[in-house]
DNA sequence: GTGTTATTCAAGGCATCTCTTGAACAATCG
DNA sequence: CGATTGTTCAAGAGATGCCTTGAATAACAC
């Protein structure tokens, strides 16, 4: 025994939480959890994965606790075990954009070059949402739409955008979210909107960004 | 090339960030390194390391970021990079609370049995501060003091306690604290002020959360 | 019951992590 | 200058992590 080895093994366990997230793939799987509760092989199309090893990396998070899962006739979904998992996966995010040189330049690689991108803060959104004077757009999954958006957002999922234009209203200043700063969806969206002559900025973040700081939405439980 | 790469390597990135907290080690240096910076030979003992193992641990963090290293004659003193890393670490150590099962038997290997230990939230702690009948005990190394305290706490590290219980006015309520909620000195404190019949209670964790919350603090840099 | 679908389990190969050891380097002291 | 002190580097052994593959479960449909 000895205090040495207890204490040790006290900081081994704190230190699971941070395993959990210390991986790409379990980072990805996080990041599309907060936006609400998926099944196995859904997740797998998510982070491009084979179903086998994208299980195994849920049992790995299951073990530390941080989703929870529940079975659905044949499918089992899996889901965040509480919000902090969600301000946990986000403080990590905020911290690896601060400190881990080479991010800028893999996000870049990833997104595209964002500097002609229009973009507004959760702060100026809130103000046009008062002013009523602004189209929001949620260009997310339908079943992220329905598990909880931005109130007041209409939701057109992002492959059906080129056919449902439409559905905008003539004139209007539209912005765009998504799931979040490193989801291309709204970006996509912008730029089609601008090429089309219609005035869009995407928002800084997504929609658990929105919803952690209790700005108002609708959808399942509000 | 393709975004699906991409995309991986983005998220790799991000979790750099998880990975680095991703010991336990480590985690052990970032809550020491929240009270304030240290060289290499003090984080070594502190963590019960050899030197060479912890300046390895050390390079880890400081590839990742989170701290920063100063050179002054022949030693290097390490800090945390920004308050956001402090922030990090309270959030993982939340969530492994919440989550990461046997985390509770573990503390209590360490720490001992808590239950007869009397504790005060820190909102309890400002509002007996302000009426002025509380005597607040720091029981860390002097150094940690100096770098920052609760205001009006006076400083008595652990290894002195015992010599000099005199400080202590007579009959005064006392509320010790120390690093945070797995630090012991403040339950040894209370220990043995309790048998000598003083009336005394831990506050709930430590010095950097009570800085996090931007409550009344004196010291270095205020 | 059989067949189908969704998920998990088990085993293996290769990479990374962790700690040890002993040497190398860098700044100071005499 | 050489000696000392504090820190880092380099190499290696053993453990753990990650992805692949193929088989095993579990619930459902017929």
């Amino acid at each position: 025994m000895g205090d040495h080895q207890a204490k040790a093994a006290l900081y081994d366990a704190l230190a699971e939480a941070a395993k959990a997230l210390a991986n790409g793939r379990r980072a990805e799987l996080v990041d599309v959890l907060a936006q609400g509760e998926r099944s196995v092989d859904e997740l797998a199309a998510e982070i491009e994965q084979t179903v086998a090893n994208t299980s195994q990396h849920l049992q790995r998070l299951l073990k530390a606790g941080l989703v929870t899962s529940r079975r659905d006739g044949t499918r089992i979904h899996y889901s965040l075990s509480s919000p902090l998992v969600g301000t946990l996966w986000r403080t990590m995010r905020q911290a690896a954009e601060l400190h881990v040189a080479e991010l800028d330049r893999l996000a870049s690689d990833y997104l595209g070059d964002r500097t002609k991108l229009n973009t507004v803060t959760r702060d100026q959104l809130r103000t046009r949402l008062r002013q009523g004077d602004v189209v929001v757009l949620d260009v997310r999954p339908e079943q992220e739409f329905a598990a909880g958006h931005i109130r007041g957002a209409i939701s057109i999922p992002p492959q059906d955008l080129k056919s449902r234009l439409g559905e905008i209203p003539d004139g209007a200043d539209v912005v765009a979210y998504c799931r979040g700063p490193y989801c291309v969806y709204a970006d996509d969206a912008v730029r089609l909107l601008t090429r089309r002559g219609v005035n869009a900025a995407r928002l800084e973040d997504g929609f658990p960004e929105w919803a952690a700081e209790r700005l108002p939405v609708s959808g399942a439980g509000s």
